[in-house]
RNA sequence: GUGGGUAUAGCUCAGUUGGUUAGAGCACCAGAUUGUGGCUCUGGGGGCCAUGGGUUCGAGUCCCAUUAUCCACCCCA
């Protein structure tokens, strides 16, 4: 029995990292002015093909995606942001001339081949902007997630571009169809596939040839319009002063169709081939698209795993107590005080009668704080031996005093 | 979907040009003058060598297939 292909358990030191990691998110994200929401995993495809986009191949061939019994095409959501701007226009939250913000974590399903970094249920955190259209968002946004991976203690590279909006972007789009149509028979296969599907990720291909083809090619940020670039340097000029280091990355593309302007992506150099970290950008035609009220929009998401990779967790201090004795008799008397301490504290019980070297080597491997034991002399006086394992300190105590002690 | 690598103890891996009872470290259990932890030492339990075929007197070792897994392409967090 082992668990899919591309799925894993998350246990042990994973576990910690996973619980540490979404501690200190969540709570950055709080102290931002951000709610939490949980949506569906499972949603209608629809929502994810109108969203995500065609061009993806998200949503072309890694959709877990299935009939269910009343006839309805569904699918486990493939990422994040389309399910929460469901939500935000289901409760119509589009109507209401207010900003909204909200922050999320959980599992997303592609069927994709596994390879490190890259698994077919991985886990998100994301956070999604709704009513903001100034680019100060945006910036803050990258902010909250330079605070997280800091705290954190995490290294990466920022990169940062605009995909411009509307005005901008079509025109762009089009030279450099274009400017591929030309070169097409130098393009590798991928290259002229994409020429239609999604030309823009031309200009991230890693074949040789197609690189110094498109060194040629036009550049997406000297075609911005006036308000684009406009926010686009405010945006530079935000993270400058703000010693957040940046690169421009005029082949930055975002994966999803519905990002526009600012985008980003978070890369760390210690996990091979699939580095993003992080990624995200504004997104202010999909509420309309999706069939809300035109609501300008930016979020992110981070992979999980990929950051469990890079945590190094602190070292954990001693904590609780344990527990055992030299007979049965002693165990059973252990149990009430066993049950008093949990109330508010953790402790362990070894029903095992051992030796007490057996049970303070045990009680250092759990990393208890204190051992307690009942030996022959214990059982016969009615006491308890109580050791502080980090001072070294050792006591005898009644089972009154011992109680007492815990106050 | 396309390449390449790997598959031996719970984990990480050795295993010579095919040759007798398959090894180490970690982990686990038990001991080292009677009740004192993290270190050390000694001993112990644990393996259908991924599965199915083939070559051979003989296969963990060579060949083929299957499956799994890893890395890369692709895609993306």
């Amino acid at each position: 029995m082992k668990a899919l292909r591309g799925m894993k358990d998350i246990a042990f030191e994973e576990a910690k990292k996973y619980l540490y990691f979404l501690d200190i998110a969540s709570n950055i994200a709080k102290n931002y002015g951000f709610s939490y929401v949980e949506t569906p995993i499972l949603e209608e495809t629809s929502l994810f093909k109108r969203s995500v986009g065609n061009s993806s191949d998200i949503v072309n061939k890694e959709m877990y995606q299935f009939i269910d019994k009343g006839g309805h095409d569904v699918c486990l959501r493939p990422e994040g942001t389309a399910g929460v701007v469901r939500f935000f226009i289901s409760n119509k939250l589009d109507r209401v001339q207010q900003k909204y913000k909200f922050f999320y974590y959980g599992p997303m399903f592609r069927y994709e081949r596994p390879q490190k970094g890259r698994f077919r249920e991985f886990h998100q955190f994301g956070c999604e902007s709704f009513g903001e259209a100034s680019v100060l968002e945006d910036y803050t946004i990258i902010e909250m997630i330079d605070a997280i991976l800091k705290k954190l203690n995490i290294a990466y590279t920022l990169e940062i571009n605009s995909l411009g909006c509307n005005e901008c972007m079509p025109s762009y789009k089009e030279r450099l169809v274009n400017f591929l149509e030309d070169k097409k028979e130098k393009l590798c296969q991928d290259c002229q596939r994409r020429i239609t599907t999604n030309p823009i990720r031309t200009l991230d291909c890693k074949n040789n040839d197609c690189k110094t083809i498109l060194q040629e090619a036009p550049k997406l940020p000297e075609y911005l319009c006036n308000n684009c670039k406009k926010d686009f340097e405010l945006l530079q000029k935000l993270l400058k002063e703000n010693n957040i280091t940046f690169t421009i990355n005029p082949k930055l593309v975002r994966g999803l169709d519905y990002y526009n302007k600012s985008a980003f992506e978070f890369v760390s150099n210690e996990l091979g081939a699939q580095g993003a970290i992080a990624g995200g950008g504004r997104y202010d035609k999909l509420v309309e698209y999706l069939g809300g009220r035109a609501t300008p929009a930016v979020g992110f998401a981070i992979g999980i795993e990929r950051i469990i990779d890079l945590i190094k967790l602190p070292n954990e201090p001693r904590e609780g107590f344990y527990f055992g004795a030299m007979n049965d008799e002693g165990v059973e008397k252990l149990l009430p005080l066993v049950k008093e301490i949990r109330k508010n504290k953790k402790a362990i019980l070894e029903y095992t009668p051992k030796k007490l070297k057996a049970h303070l080597k045990a009680a250092d491997k759990v990393n208890a704080k204190y051992c307690v034991f009942i030996g022959e002399d214990e059982l016969q006086n009615d006491t308890l031996w109580l050791k502080d394992l980090e001072q070294k300190e050792e006591k005898i105590l009644t089972t009154q005093e011992f109680l007492q002690m815990l106050k």
